[in-house]
DNA sequence: CAGTATCCGAGAGGATACTG
DNA sequence: CAGTATCCTCTCGGATACTG
């Protein structure tokens, strides 16, 4: 209850996996390329619309609600929300609640969650660095179209 | 014509950017934590739903669109040839038509393309790997929710 | 401040049929 | 084979209003 599911993903057909202590983590073949696979849903939290984003924002340290929203512009309340409770589910970001008044929450990235962002953000610099060349080739593929 | 755009995105208001002989990348700050910035789009085409697996795929080699298909497990004709399209205009992706019969497709990852595609491939494998402690962090968030 | 609840439109994306 | 065209559904995601 309470949200929308990030993703419901019927947990049923995962089997218990890592639920045994006998998970090897090599007896699992883990493949993003495959359908079924529970690996999936998560790639989609980190790579979807804001869920990345999220992750390179919070690089730079812990931050809290509305100052995630300024960081990532243009998201919205809801989908900022939606997006952080699917990346805490993965055990990628922590959510921390300081019981004050006002309230405070705070967000930051879990070991993992900074592995991930690490590999997000350079992902990213290739871009940003390329994106005078991109925008060549984008209007390069446009004006073949056009012409 | 022919295709639903990739993406409009305006070029008009990127302004000339590379297209000026005086293009320092240093010059233009693109961010893509900036709403406008032309980069959001690109990275979306990178890491929407099928464009992230497209990559994957073509770094084992060039490819046929069948063979895509079989290879991203799930994607639709539509959606397969969309996402091409969008990272073909990019400049990430190559696509070359042998003129036989029948006729023969292949696609290919540009320099940059082959970049990207690594890097995401870097990301999957963190992903992968972790997948079991994900699934224990899941459930684990699951029933602290239920209980 | 830090969210949740609800409504709603736009577009992502699938299925099917068709073309060169 | 390698797609395009069309239809249609369902979800994403924005706007707004409200709560602790």
């Amino acid at each position: 209850m309470s949200t929308q599911q990030p993703t419901p993903a019927s947990p049923a057909d995962v089997r218990d996996i890592a639920a045994e202590g006998s998970a090897d983590p090599a007896e699992f073949p883990f493949d993003v390329l495959e359908v079924r696979c529970p690996s999936r849903p998560v790639l989609e939290h980190l790579t979807g619309r804001w869920g990345g984003l999220v992750l390179i924002a919070l690089r730079q340290g812990p931050s809290r609600f509305n100052e995630l929203r300024r960081l990532v512009s243009g998201v919205s309340e809801k989908m900022l929300s939606q997006s952080l409770h699917a990346l805490e589910r993965d055990g990628i970001v922590i959510r921390e609640v300081h019981s004050t008044i006002p309230p405070r929450v705070e967000y930051s990235l879990t070991p993992l969650g900074e592995q991930a962002a690490d590999k997000l953000w350079e992902l990213v610099e290739i871009l940003e660095d390329s994106m005078p060349q991109i925008l060549v080739a984008q209007r390069d593929y446009d004006s073949a179209a056009a012409g």
